[in-house]
Parts: C-alpha cells; structure tokens; sequence
DNA sequence: TTTGTAATTGAGATACAATCTCAATTATAC
DNA sequence: GTATAATTGAGATTGTATCTCAATTACAAA
C-alpha cells in the first residue's frame, strides 16, 4: 500500500513531470482538509505557510491529482467547484442542503451494482460517476416548519 | 392536463409576472428543441426569429421554467449549463461520453426507490437529484482500440 | 378604452472563476 | 556540475453569468 505522495511522485514520474516543493505543500494541504473545499479555502490555507504561492499553482496542480486519482471533483457549489481527497476513502454520493449548505455522505453498494448495471446494458465504459441529491436536512426543515 | 404554455401562465400570474412576448417566443423554443442544449444553443437559434431578443432575457427567463418545473438543469458540458425540457417528461439519468458528447438517457427504477429510501435515512427532503455517469461509448471504445 | 404602475427589456457594463502568457527559476537525468 | 525541459508567480485574458438603467410594455382598475 503507497503513500499518497508515493501515488504522486510515481505519477509525476511517470509523466515526465516534476515534484517540485509547490506541488508538495498542495499535495499535504489537500489531505489534511478533511472536508470538501474549493480552491479558494485551500490557497487561502497553504498561502499562510508559503506566502508565494500562487493560486495558478493550485490551478494547475489540482487536475493532476484528479488524474491520478487523489482527489475528485465532487460538486459545483455557488459557481465553484468543490474537491475532496478520495485517496483511502470509499466512493460515496452526497445530499446537500440548500439553505445551510450542509453535505450528507452516504453509500448504498446497491445503486452502485444497479450503474454498473446500467452501463452494461450500454455498452458503456464509466470512468467516473456522480449523484448528487439536493434538499433539505432535517435540521432545516424543523426551522422551515416553525416559521 | 394543462399545456405548457398554461403551466407557464399560471405560474407568472401566481408571482405578479407577466406574459411578454419575449417570454412566449423562449418558452416555444425551449420545447421545440428536443436534446439537451445551452444557452447560447437556444439564443442562436431565436435570435433569428427576433433579432432584438437579447442574452440577458434568455438568462432571465430560464430560471422561471426550472422554478415552474416546466426545464431543468441537466449537467455542465465545456463550463456551460446545459438544459433539457422536463414537463411531459419522465425522470432519467444521463451517460455522457467523454470523447464525442453524446448523451445516454437512462431510467432505472430501482435506482429512483433506493435514493427515496436513502432520503427517508437522513430525513431528507429531496428537491432534485442528478445522476450522472461520464465514461465512454460504445463507438469510441472501438475507436480507441483500434488506434 | 384609457390610465397608472410595476414589471420587463436590450445594450452595455461588470463580476468573477478559470485559463493563459512569459520571463525567471528550478528539478532531474546524464 | 551541466544541460534542458518543466515549473513558477504575476498579471493579463477569457468567457459565462449577472447586474444596471433608461426606455418600454403588460395588465389591472377605472
Ligand atoms: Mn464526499
Ligand atoms: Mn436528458
Ligand atoms: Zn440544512
Ligand atoms: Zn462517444
């Protein structure tokens, strides 16, 4: 079992890319969110420890850990888009909350098994799939009742 | 069963808004279009009937047929929202091709009842859901084996 | 039908996430 | 160490989407 900085490095190598001290503190940063974040919350995180750090690194190095398969794009959440690091995590599907903005994980093996059904049936080669459910949590609904 | 255009009616009376041409002229183009198309799609294509009719209108008036349920924001293809009329339609789930855009329709019962069933474990009140599964089709595998 | 009024429109300005440019810097193989 | 291709930061640029505002218009009430 690797490291997911062994993941990287190998990946990087493998491409003939660099691992270069940026790619590094982007690569520590995005594991020791253990949230969903978007590339602001997490320029705005690393930018304290390096203030050089330019949000284009983080724009062009987000991708590649997408393409290796640390981390995934998630959901779009007021015109940004949201990652989560996957590296060690099972996939999952998320419910949001539209008006507090809360995310519910959840994994059910049965819709998984009925997609790769699906895509069967298709003939389709899946390389990535997403369902996302939007409403209300039960928190906000009790306010929604109460008013 | 109402039509469209008394959905439509309805609901802008129901909000203090109104009818206008511009309103009519988008609403007809919407559901004279039969795939999944963007903005500047449909814009391209009005804009030739009414060469006055701007962006903006466009842009302003989507939003009130999601809100009506008469269309509904499928996916984002290239950074853009793409649309699909949903009123005399039955929900489904899309297959997006990565390499030729073509777009795989979906419906799969059991999938619908397990995400009521997730909701009701969360005691979530579902608005909208999205399933989408990008990968590629049929063709392009055979494509890509041959090079 | 006429009138009053708030909603709507088009054109252009603006916002803003994401991408690109380019000269200076740097990781890595030899 | 050297050579070289990749990478970086800063700022410019792109492109979708939103906003502004004066002029227009739908529509309800008279
Ligand atoms: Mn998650
Ligand atoms: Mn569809
Ligand atoms: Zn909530
Ligand atoms: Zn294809």
């Amino acid at each position: 079992m690797n490291s997911y900085e062994d993941e990287f490095r190998n990946y990087l190598k493998e491409n003939g890319l660099k691992f270069t001290p940026e790619r590094q503190l982007i690569l520590k940063g995005v594991f020791s969110l253990h949230k969903h974040f978007d590339i602001d919350q997490l320029w705005e995180k690393l930018h304290r420890k390096d203030r050089r750090l330019s949000r284009a690194t983080i724009y062009r190095t987000l991708p590649l850990l997408v393409e290796c398969n640390l981390i995934q794009e998630t959901l779009r959440c007021q015109g940004r888009v949201q990652y989560e690091h996957i590296f060690g995590h099972e996939h999952h599907d998320h419910l949001v909350c539209l008006k507090c903005g809360k995310i519910i994980e959840s994994r059910e093996e049965r819709i998984e098994k009925l997609q790769e059904e699906i895509c069967k049936r298709y003939h389709f080669k899946a390389v990535e799939h997403r369902l996302g459910i939007r409403g209300y949590c039960q928190k906000c609904q009790n306010k929604m009742k109460g008013t």
